[in-house]
RNA sequence: GUCCCCAUCGUCCAGAGGCCCAGGACGUGGCCCUUUCAAGGCCAAAACACGGGUUCGAAUCCCGUUGGGGACGCCA
């Protein structure tokens, strides 16, 4: 059946110039290594790759590293780690390979320069030699902005014949035809502007160099890219380039243009917004899994029904460009952080153990038999910081007084809960009465803990404070009865003598 | 300045002429649970920027205003 319906579309679309649309979609995130990848760019390569996913198309990695002053080897692996992390993998690009390489732009130099012979053999291009800084000096005299004033297109043969002698310095500019560009955006429907108000832009420099413009078209008509998903930024370059689609004669793509991503004061986003590399939010404990949910529905909406939560596969299966929505977005972090700490409540013990490893390394707390002897005991533990953690870092901080014996205490809590007055003798009895349980459970702590409270005449409440602690250091903790089971008999009964000692008078 | 894009609760979205005196989520406030902190449950406050049209009827269509954003490089 779908067989017959597939054949179906496609024969009825056959001799429509735009097969492309029924072809599996190709389609690339481009990012120029001048930076690490931040949010904003992590959000269009999701898109990109969520498409990908969703059609069963190609989602390719082209690198754009051709403004070398500002690109470095550095970045590109920052990128690519970024991408990693998120899960976001690449069908072709850096070090997978691909049957349309290089993906690396600096590479494909002589094929960018291949099409602008072709343009200028066409005629759809010419040679400009006003040097940058007479440019400059027209645009300073417009006021601000102007449109290059076409000075070399005019020039006569000697005139372009006398330049040529003197070996003067040459850029090729791209000859913008008359008339209107319109295409049909799809996130912002028709868009439409007057070639008029578009330069005749530099499509190679005087050293020989493609510019941006020249090589994107270049890269997309070869690796045959369907659908660019970019930045809202480069809606104004489209008409340009599609003129250069146009005068190659080739296939223009469907465009979608995602909008930018602001920070609180609606300003476009930026380091002095906080954090904006995606590799930092990985440093301060957010799971790619959160950062993918969130910043899928930043911007885009599946449209129907009240799920907040999707999997990177639950996503990939129902994206769709319509469902981006025009206007810009706000980066708002508190959801972040909602996020993170509903994948983190959800997160099976031993994935979870695997990802706070580091951190409790790094604090002196891990142990290899946490995964071996103790494995159970340990997983009850995260199961009990779980609902409690917002970041990955979190836990290493809770989970201190189940790993050590050295128990910091917090001083204030120490006065108000233990050391108030008769408490000493309240934990003596408590201790005693923990000592007599035949079980160690939960439900055998509280009722020996109330009984005890009962009988001295207190309340529950204030002997569980004074408990918690005394067992823990601090006045904040899951709840006290599962606390005292994972700590353990022993523990509990040396700590209520070590409290006890805490707030005895000194001797003499 | 010119061109382009955008405009629903504080924030992210739903809404594609009557279903909307506008729905969900985060955040905020309150209550419940309770042993502290979370988690969870319930409740609440909170928006169609403004002005004109079109229409029997507009958050939804058109025009204008205002506001925000982007682009105007021999950067990408």
């Amino acid at each position: 059946m779908g067989v017959d319906s597939a054949t179906h579309r496609v024969a009825s679309r056959a001799g429509d110039p735009l097969t492309s649309a029924l072809m599996a979609p190709r389609v690339r995130f481009a990012p120029s290594p001048t930076g690490y990848l931040h949010v904003g760019g992590a959000r269009t390569a999701l898109f990109n790759w969520l498409f990908a996913r969703r059609h069963g198309g190609v989602f390719v990695l082209r690198i754009e590293d051709t403004d070398v002053e500002r690109s470095s080897a550095e970045m590109v692996d920052g990128i690519l780690a970024g991408l990693r992390w998120l899960g976001l993998n690449w069908d072709e690009g850096p070090q997978v390979g691909g049957p349309f390489g290089p993906y690396f732009q600096s590479e494909r130099l002589d094929r960018h320069q291949a099409m602008a012979a072709r343009l200028v053999a066409g005629g759809s291009a010419y040679y400009c030699y006003c040097t940058p800084d007479e440019l400059k000096g027209k645009r300073e005299a417009a006021g601000g902005t102007s449109i290059y004033d076409r000075t070399c297109l005019r020039l006569t043969t000697d005139e372009m014949a006398r330049r040529e002698r003197d070996r003067m310095p040459r850029a090729m500019r791209f000859k913008v035809p008359s008339g209107e560009v319109r295409f049909d955006d799809l996130v912002h429907g028709s868009i439409e502007v007057d070639a008029v108000t578009i330069e005749d832009f530099v499509i190679v420099r005087s050293d020989g160099h493609p510019t941006y413009q020249l090589s994107v078209v270049s890269d997309d008509v070869e690796m045959k890219i369907t659908h660019v998903v970019r930045g809202d930024d480069h809606i104004s370059n489209t008409p340009k380039q599609i003129l250069l689609y146009r005068a190659l004669g080739a296939p223009i793509p469907q465009f979608a243009h995602v909008p930018l991503i602001l920070g609180p004061d609606k300003k476009r986003l930026s380091k002095r917004h906080g954090a904006t590399s995606v590799m930092e939010y990985a440093q301060q404990g957010y799971l790619p899994e959160a950062m993918v949910n969130f910043l899928a529905l930043l911007g885009w909406s599946p449209g129907s029904g009240n799920q907040e939560l999707f999997t990177r596969d639950e996503l990939a299966r129902v994206f769709a460009l319509e469902g981006i929505s025009g206007g810009n977005a706000v980066f708002g972090p508190e959801k972040l952080d909602w996020f993170n700490q509903q994948y983190i409540m959800r997160l099976a013990s031993d994935e979870l153990a695997k990802r706070i490893q580091p951190s409790f390394e790094a604090a002196g707390l891990w142990d290899v038999s946490l995964l071996g002897d103790r494995r159970r005991w340990f997983f009850s533990v995260l199961d009990l910081l779980k609902p409690r953690a917002k970041r990955i870092g979190d836990f290493a901080a809770q989970a201190r007084y189940f790993l050590t014996d050295r128990i910091e205490y917090d001083h204030a809590a120490v006065e108000k809960h233990v050391r108030a007055a008769g408490m000493g003798q309240h934990l003596l009895a408590l201790d005693a009465a923990f000592g007599e349980l035949s079980a160690f459970d939960a439900a055998s702590l509280e009722a020996a803990l109330r009984a005890v409270a009962d009988l001295r005449g207190i309340k529950a409440a204030a002997l569980i404070h004074a408990t918690r602690v005394a067992v823990t250091g601090t006045s904040v903790s899951p709840g006290l009865f599962e606390v005292l089971v994972l700590v353990g008999c022993d523990r509990v009964h040396a700590r209520l003598q070590a409290a006890l000692r805490l707030i005895a008078p000194a001797p003499g």
